[in-house]
DNA sequence: AGCACGCCGACT
DNA sequence: GTCGGCGTGCTC
């Protein structure tokens, strides 16, 4: 049966014309086209040329005959993509919602025209030293050594030979967990037990049998450590992508992989989608990064698409972590993923000593510094042994603002529900709508000249610092210090070679940095973040401060740590304070159990937004209204039915976290339910509700339903968030 | 998206 | 009478 038609996706994101057009192959092209490639096709009443993807290959005409074009040419030069990416955009499209056009967009590798390349920081470069893997110690190699047995059980059963034989047994408990064949694997490792060996070891192998890897770290790490001694050990074998390449010379490195040039490519969430044809293992480091979950539309989460294109490959993926999503942990825990452990650090490093200080406390013994007299103690002890020290602030959501001192009064946006942020001396903007103006020198509501930055962060830490220790070097790294390319690698740099003995800074400084000299770690207040408000609060400041207080003593040198807090009891304090991740877990899925959150309950935040208040009141509310409906029917169904009981938590619609963003109102509804099938259903259901209602809105005369006319409802949207990682 | 068809206002 | 407005609908 020779197949003369190709189902192609056309190059327009727009949903209705977001579907597969049957075209005919011309004789000529027959051997060329294939699943995946890219051509040209007429299209529309003109016949203009347009792009296309091949999706599908067909020998019956499902059109009229007499209607069907012909492909006019095939991109040769152009990628063509494995079907098995094509399958991994059509999951994307279902999972995350967008159009098809979209999901293969961001799966398949774009050609673009290469420009001339700039100048670049090599990574090489700005790393003087780098560890060659010598050996493994026997915590590591332990866990190396089940990733290769699983590795080799699983080749001879897919080799067919032995099927029947009964699998090496051993007397370790973590025998028990190879029993189901799970093919992701959760490393849990304290900070500084050489999770980078082990992954560059599971790598080596993998690559020794003649398959592929894919490892990912968040942006923020790209420039230091982890690249670093991946391109020092695979050396030539390795492609690295990050956010300083072009497009055309990110379209390279993906044809490398593609012709197997590279067996191994690292980079930000993008480089999931390196078309490597013989993919063998993906690694996830700091699996636990919210920058894995994409903001833009299909908001995927990189662990979920790793996980499904190994399953689509029969690849392994590895997930690591010093402080694990509470929601991997839970899955390894429950047996769907098979967790690793590393609980030592390596070269006999000791985890360091934490102490929790009590600001009230300390306010009550008349210390009104930001730095307690305990810290204090400390920095002054490493300053003159000559070691250094890094002092770190937690300011996520305190942009510097512009407030009066005399009234009160805070600069705000005037399209969006936000304070402006202070850039430089006297420019305000917005960073949700990009407004900008300039700083006005008298309050605008009661006219007085007090009126100026409140830098409650990094800048004054750093004058406290100063008063203290007026002869110790100190830099400052945070949103300010680094807003031009580069200088964030300087800034450390600097401090590595010990141009600085303290370094102050947000959380930037503290992901995956390696400074041997560093003994002294403080945070100046630990439960801002507790503040958020959103379930996932806790999570993120056990982890910040758990990755913070791993920064200290990695080296020979034992560390101290200390965290400052108004909330030392708090069990986000106490169990990172104890380094006990397991209690913490504990606690935190006590809590999530209770409240029905993720990932005993998968959540689903539905957003509508419009220029028209009114309107985007009343269509949540009816769209609400609705999905309750739906939602009952579903569970009086599951019960009748005697299957599983379904059940759904409903909140709101109520006002976003941020009301108004560019003059447009923002109304959620989140639904939440055990079934992640069914958060889909109510999805969809959601959808049609919604465009039913602006359909009838339409059709009718002005007024009828509602109230609303049809001017109203102009430019209504609504999206879907599955499992969002901050709250809308 | 973009192009055509189509049914109402002011123009050589 | 015709030129042209862009509302509606379809595209293999």
């Amino acid at each position: 049966m020779s197949e003369r038609y190709a189902d192609i996706i056309i190059d327009i994101s727009e949903s209705s014309v977001d579907r597969p057009f049957r075209y005919m192959i011309p004789e000529d092209l027959y051997s060329d086209i294939k699943l995946g490639s890219v051509v040209k096709v007429p299209f529309g009443k003109g016949n203009r040329e347009r792009t296309g993807y091949v999706i599908g290959l067909a020998s019956e005409p499902n059109y009229d005959i007499d209607k069907i074009k012909k492909i006019t040419e095939v991109n040769s030069g152009a990628i063509s993509v494995e079907s098995k990416l094509i399958l991994l955009a059509a999951w994307l499209r279902e999972n995350y919602g967008g159009t098809m056009i979209t999901a293969l967009k961001t799966v398949m590798p774009v050609k673009e025209k290469v420009r001339e390349t700039r100048s670049k920081i090599d990574l090489r470069d700005s790393i003087p030293e780098f560890r060659p893997i010598d050996s493994l110690e026997p915590k590591q190699q332990e866990v190396v050594d089940t990733f290769i047995r699983d590795m080799k059980e699983e080749q001879s059963l897919s080799e067919g030979k032995d099927v029947t034989a009964i699998p090496p047994q051993t007397d370790t408990s973590s025998e028990l967990n190879g029993l189901h064949n799970s093919k992701t694997y959760l490393l849990h490792g304290v900070t500084g037990s050489g999770k980078t060996e082990v992954y560059i070891k599971m790598a080596e192998e993998v690559i020794s049998r003649g398959q592929d890897v894919i490892v990912l770290v968040p942006e923020i790490a790209l420039t230091y450590q982890t690249v670093a001694r991946f391109s020092s050990y695979f050396q030539d074998k390795i492609s690295i992508l990050n956010s300083q390449l072009s497009k055309g010379e990110k379209y390279r490195e993906f044809m490398k992989a593609r012709n197997g040039e590279t067996h191994i490519m690292i980079g930000p969430r993008s480089a999931l989608f390196a078309p490597f044809q013989n993919l063998g293992l993906i690694i996830i480091d700091e699996e636990h990064d919210t920058a894995y979950k994409s903001e833009m539309t299909p908001k995927y989460h990189a662990r979920e698409v790793a996980i499904e294109r190994a399953r689509l490959e029969g690849a392994r993926v590895v997930l690591g972590s010093a402080t694990p999503s509470i929601e991997s942990y839970y899955k390894a825990v429950n047996g769907e993923y098979k967790l690793l452990t590393l609980s030592e650090r390596v070269r006999g490093a000791e985890l360091p000593e934490v102490e929790v200080v009590d600001l009230r406390e300390e306010l009550r013994a008349g210390n009104r510094s930001i730095i307690s007299r305990s810290l204090a103690d400390k920095l002054k002890g490493a300053f003159g042994r000559g070691e250094q020290a890094m002092l770190f602030i937690n300011r996520r959501g305190f942009n510097s603002f512009v407030s009066c001192r005399s009234c009160g009064e805070v600069i705000k946006c005037p399209n969006c529900d936000v304070t402006l942020s202070l850039h430089g001396k006297t420019r305000l903007m917005c960073h949700y709508c990009g407004h900008t103006e300039n700083m006005p020198d008298r309050c605008p509501s009661c006219q007085s000249n007090m009126i100026g930055g409140c830098g409650a962060g990094t800048e004054m830490l750093e004058e406290a610092v100063q008063k203290l220790f007026p002869e110790v070097k100190t830099l400052r790294m945070d949103r300010d210090t680094t807003m031009n390319k580069g200088s964030h690698g300087d800034i450390i740099k600097k401090f590595r070679e010990g141009k600085a003995q303290c370094l102050v800074g947000t959380q930037m400084i503290v992901k995956g940095h390696d400074f041997p000299k560093v003994t002294v770690v403080g945070n100046i207040l630990a439960d801002l973040g507790l503040f958020d408000g959103d379930f996932e609060a806790a999570e993120r400041t056990y982890d910040l401060l758990t990755q913070a207080a791993g920064r200290a003593g990695r080296g020979a040198l034992p560390g101290q740590v200390v965290i400052q807090t108004y909330q030392p009891e708090h069990y986000a304090i106490t169990t990172s304070a104890s380094q006990d991740y397991k209690s913490f877990y504990e606690y935190e899925m006590s809590y999530r159990k209770l409240l029905h959150f993720p990932p005993v309950y998968e959540l689903l935040a539905i957003v509508m937004s419009c220029p028209d208040e009114g309107a985007v009141v009343s269509i949540s509310g009816k769209v609400a209204e609705s999905l309750k409906k739906y939602m009952h029917a579903i569970e009086s169904d599951s019960i009748t039915n005697g299957e599983k009981c379904i059940l759904f938590d409903t909140i709101g619609p109520a006002q976003a976290s941020i009301y108004r963003i560019n003059n447009v109102y923002r109304r959620v509804i989140y639904i939440k339910s055990e079934s992640h099938d069914r958060l889909r259903d109510v999805a969809r259901e959601a959808d049609n509700s919604f465009r039913g209602l602006l359909q009838l809105i339409e059709e009718k005369p002005a007024g009828t339903v509602d109230g609303l006319a049809p001017e109203q409802i102009k430019d209504m949207d609504i999206q879907f968030d599955f499992n969002p990682v901050r709250i809308v």
